[in-house]
DNA sequence: GTGATTTGACCGAA
DNA sequence: TTCGGTCAAATCAC
C-alpha cells in the first residue's frame, strides 16, 4: 500500500485519537454503576464508527493503489472524465478514440476499456440500500456469480445504448467483508445526450438492495427520499444537536446522528474525508467545475481546511454553532436539492464524462 | 402491451 | 481450461 498523504494521515490519526478517547469514556462508564446501558451502547457504536472511518481511510488508499484507473477516487489522478467529450490534447484525444475503438471492435477484451471504481456504503437501517443512482439511466443486462465473491455481480449498460449507441457500462459488486459497501466499476463513457448535456440529472440517492432496482423503481426511491436543501440542512443540524449534548442524559439512539452512528454512510465519510476522493487534497473543485451535467452547482466542495477543522472539532466535541457554521459554509455554494451531504457520492468525484481539459475550466 | 429484469448459455481473454 | 462478460429468451412489473 502506498503511503497516505498528509491529509489522509491527519484524518486517520484524528479518527484513531477519537476512538481512543471514546474507549476511555467507555471504560469510565463501565466502572460507573449509574451509567446506563444505552450510554455504553452509544459509546461502543461511536468507537466502532470511529474505527470504521479509519479503516475506510486506509481502504480508500488501497483503492487508489489497486484500481486500474483511480480517477474517481483520487482527484489528482486522471479523471475518467478527463478523456471525455472535449479532449484538449492530442494524447487525450488519441486515448479517447482508442477507448472508443476498443469498445466497438473488441467489446469483450478485458481491461481494454477505461474504467474506474468507486466504493459506496449504504446505511443498513435506512431501508435505502444498494448502489447509488448516479444521474444516468442504466439497464441491467446480466448478473454473474463471481468466483470467491459472496454476492453476485450485476452488469448494467446505459439505457440509451440501442438508440444513441452509448457504450457506458457499470458493474455493481457487493463487498464480501461489508455487505453495506458496493463496489461500482464504470467502464467506458457516456456518449448519450443524457450523459453529456443533461442539465439537471436526478439527485444521487441509494438504490435498493442488490439485485438492484430498475430505473422506475430507482426513481420511486428517489422521489421518496428527496428533500429540500432546507429540510436536509435542518435535519442535519437536528442530528448535530445530538453530538453536542450530554450523552449521559439522553438516550436518543445514536443511529439518528449520521456522523457517528454505526450506520455510517458515504455522506458522512465524504463530508469528513474528501481527501479520500481527492487524493492530494489540492483539488478543490468549484461547483461549476465538478459536473458538466449539473450546471446548477449541486455539488458542494469541502476544502481540506474545512475538513481539518471538522475532524478536529469532531474529535473534541464541537459546539453546535461550530458545526452549524461548518455546514453552512459547506452548503453556501449550493442551491440545488442535491446538496452534497445528502448526496455525497458525486461531490468528491467526477462524473464519468467530466473533462479536466475542458477549455473553460482552467481559464 | 411494453419495457425492464432474470437467468442460463455462449464467447473469448487469460 | 477457467472464469468474467455478454447475449437473448423467459419472466415479471407496471
Amino acid at each position: 500500500m502506498e503511503s497516505l498523504n498528509e491529509m489522509e494521515l491527519k484524518n486517520l490519526i484524528n479518527e484513531l485519537i477519537l476512538g481512543k478517547e471514546l474507549a476511555k469514556q467507555l471504560q469510565i462508564h463501565l466502572n460507573a454503576p449509574t451509567s446506563s446501558h444505552e450510554t455504553r451502547e452509544l459509546l461502543v457504536h461511536r468507537i466502532m464508527n470511529s474505527y470504521d472511518k479509519a479503516l475506510y481511510l486506509l481502504r480508500a488508499n488501497v483503492i487508489v493503489t489497486d484500481t486500474h484507473s483511480a480517477g474517481m477516487i483520487a482527484g489528482k489522478a486522471e479523471s475518467p472524465r478527463s478523456r471525455s467529450t472535449s479532449p484538449r490534447s492530442e494524447d487525450s484525444d488519441r486515448e479517447f478514440h482508442r477507448d472508443q475503438q476498443d469498445l466497438r471492435d473488441t467489446p469483450r477484451k478485458r481491461n481494454a476499456v477505461s474504467s474506474w471504481t468507486k466504493f459506496v456504503q449504504v446505511s443498513p437501517g435506512t431501508g435505502l440500500e444498494g448502489p447509488l443512482e448516479d444521474g444516468y439511466s442504466w439497464r441491467k443486462y446480466g448478473q454473474k456469480d463471481i468466483l470467491g465473491a459472496k454476492y453476485p455481480r450485476g452488469y448494467y449498460r446505459c439505457t440509451h445504448r440501442p438508440v444513441q449507441g452509448c457504450l457506458a457500462t457499470k458493474q455493481v459488486q457487493r463487498s464480501d467483508d461489508d455487505p453495506t459497501i458496493f463496489q461500482i466499476t464504470y467502464r467506458g463513457r457516456h456518449t448519450c445526450s443524457q450523459g453529456s448535456s443533461e442539465v439537471n440529472p436526478p439527485p444521487l440517492l441509494p438504490e435498493r438492495s442488490e439485485p438492484s432496482l430498475g430505473v422506475n423503481q430507482q426513481q420511486k426511491v428517489l422521489s421518496q427520499a428527496q428533500q429540500s436543501p432546507h429540510e436536509l440542512l435542518m435535519s442535519f443540524q437536528t442530528g448535530l444537536k445530538v453530538i453536542t449534548e450530554n450523552i449521559d442524559t439522553h438516550n436518543q439512539p445514536f443511529s439518528s446522528l449520521n456522523f457517528s452512528s454505526t450506520s455510517t454512510t458515504d455522506a458522512e465519510r465524504y463530508a469528513f474525508f474528501p481527501s479520500i476522493i481527492e487524493g492530494s487534497s489540492t483539488i478543490n473543485p468549484s461547483p461549476s467545475f465538478v459536473s458538466p451535467n449539473n450546471s446548477g452547482s449541486s455539488y458542494f466542495s469541502v476544502s481540506p481546511s474545512n475538513v481539518n477543522n471538522f475532524v478536529g472539532n469532531l474529535s473534541s466535541h464541537p459546539s453546535e454553532s461550530e458545526l452549524t457554521d461548518i455546514i453552512s459554509a459547506a452548503t453556501s455554494t449550493t442551491n440545488s436539492p442535491t446538496f452534497g451531504l445528502q448526496n455525497p457520492y458525486n461531490q468528491m468525484e467526477f462524473e464519468p464524462n467530466f473533462t479536466f481539459d475542458n477549455p473553460g475550466f482552467f481559464s
